[in-house]
DNA sequence: AGCTCTGGCTTGTTTGTACAAGTTCGCCTA
DNA sequence: TAGGCGAACTTGTACAAACAAGCCAGAGCT
């Protein structure tokens, strides 16, 4: 763990300790580098992590304040349902409905880049919290990846975990449309709702470290149950509304 | 405009250009330092933006490579429903429908750090985009500001940017959570959607630069009007999960 | 052909220095 | 008492240098 990474958890642990409450002052810069014994740029690149999780607001000029106390995982939570509900202290558990090969259409064609025609693995999950179904999973992985999906338990609990430690795949970036929308009769059946019942779908497209692209699925989350939480400062975060599409 | 931000806006509008297709590498580091006469320093400064807005990822040991080509203007377009609008060439408009000074509730008092039985500002606003109704908008102000926004024009298109020209309020800071709900009956009668349908409900609070705490709403967007957009990388972006609440 | 290994390239981390720009607060004055 | 001024403090920007760590392609070997 780089020196920048040790400064910036020791921080953010005295922080949501509460050693430093919301709108308390943060030590100056210098009086950090002087603690830590390192130099004044690597302690900027520590608040600039908490700044980024958005725990830390600064302004030139004034001493930097606490904004939160909250700690957030971001990233890995985002993209994996088990992961998240893990930390959160929660028991996640999954079922695959069904699973299938088939051509890609246009659309997805683009989004994975790949040729139109090219095979993809389309897969229908459904996901517990304690018990309760809270989501229903479409996923459509590129042909390259859909033998090692394939071979998953149809119960595994983590699929990005699975994933990792079978062929190494990591899930590096990603990018996600929220909306809402009504539930259909198969959602509706699954998640135990009535049909045109409000759902929190994320639509998401995830590629690897090299930037290529692995699946693109559509989630759809049982109102209620799971809120997305995002922290933003005027130097920020690319959280943007976006016209229906 | 400082250096950087020159040369992340270089490197960000050839990428919109298309000078650098997705997948494709960027320069290297000592390469663009050479280009622009600057320090690797600044140079990873410039990159870093742009790795924050999703655009470039990064490994250690190999090139940058191009995600994606969508230029996002992130925080403005989070807080401010009208800049947002302008920006995507809609014409927005809005309506206040009731404002209302009252005691605040203890969980306003928590959000807004006010002292229980302070007096808020309670405002309901109607928003359309090209005239059509996509916005109920439920604001609960913080005393202190309330003469300022009791001022402004009740068919006032901008209230971020008419609160910033005549007090120089300025919206910093932001925690939202976005979840789906269904249509009450105020909400029903005037979105013009049946009862129950579902609606993208995010709930915010905003807050100065100083950290003081503005204004804290339930904003809820018809279904299929807006979605939120979010890039995300490992290294990055405290979008999360949270269990319903 | 297929494999390993190595050397060069590229990004990541850290330190040090200097100056610019904005904030804060006490002091002085009117 | 109210306001203005300025000095000290704090964060922002930029440059330079050095080493660590990971990636990749080409050379050489089996």
């Amino acid at each position: 763990m780089a020196r920048y990474e040790q400064i910036a958890s020791d921080l953010r642990d005295a922080i949501v300790r509460g050693d430093y409450r919301i709108g308390a002052q943060l030590p100056s810069e210098a009086e950090l580098a002087l603690r830590y014994s390192a130099a004044r740029g690597t302690v900027r690149q520590a608040v600039a992590l908490l700044a980024a999780e958005g725990l830390v607001g600064s302004r030139q000029g004034a001493r930097r304040i606490v904004l939160g106390s909250e700690r957030s995982q971001s990233f890995a939570e985002l993209h994996s349902f088990a992961q998240w509900a893990r930390s959160m202290g929660y028991r996640a558990s999954g079922t695959v409905l069904s699973s299938q090969r088939r051509p890609c259409s246009p659309s997805e064609a683009v989004r994975l880049s790949l040729e139109p025609g090219d095979e993809v693995l389309d897969v229908l999950r459904l996901r517990r919290l304690d018990g309760e179904p809270v989501l229903v999973e479409r996923t459509v992985y590129a042909g390259w990846i859909a033998p090692a999906v394939e071979r998953l338990d149809p119960h595994c609990e983590s699929v990005t975990q699975e994933l990792y430690e079978s062929v190494g795949l990591v899930f590096a970036y990603g990018e996600h449309l929220i909306d809402a929308v009504a539930a259909g009769s198969e959602d509706a059946r699954l998640l135990g709702v009535r049909r045109g019942s409000p759902l929190l779908r994320q639509r998401r497209v995830t590629t690897t470290q090299e930037g290529r692209p692995v699946e693109c699925s559509d989630d759809r989350y049982r109102a209620g149950s799971v809120t997305f939480s995002i922290r933003n400062s005027t130097a920020a975060n690319p959280l943007v509304r976006r016209a229906g599409d």
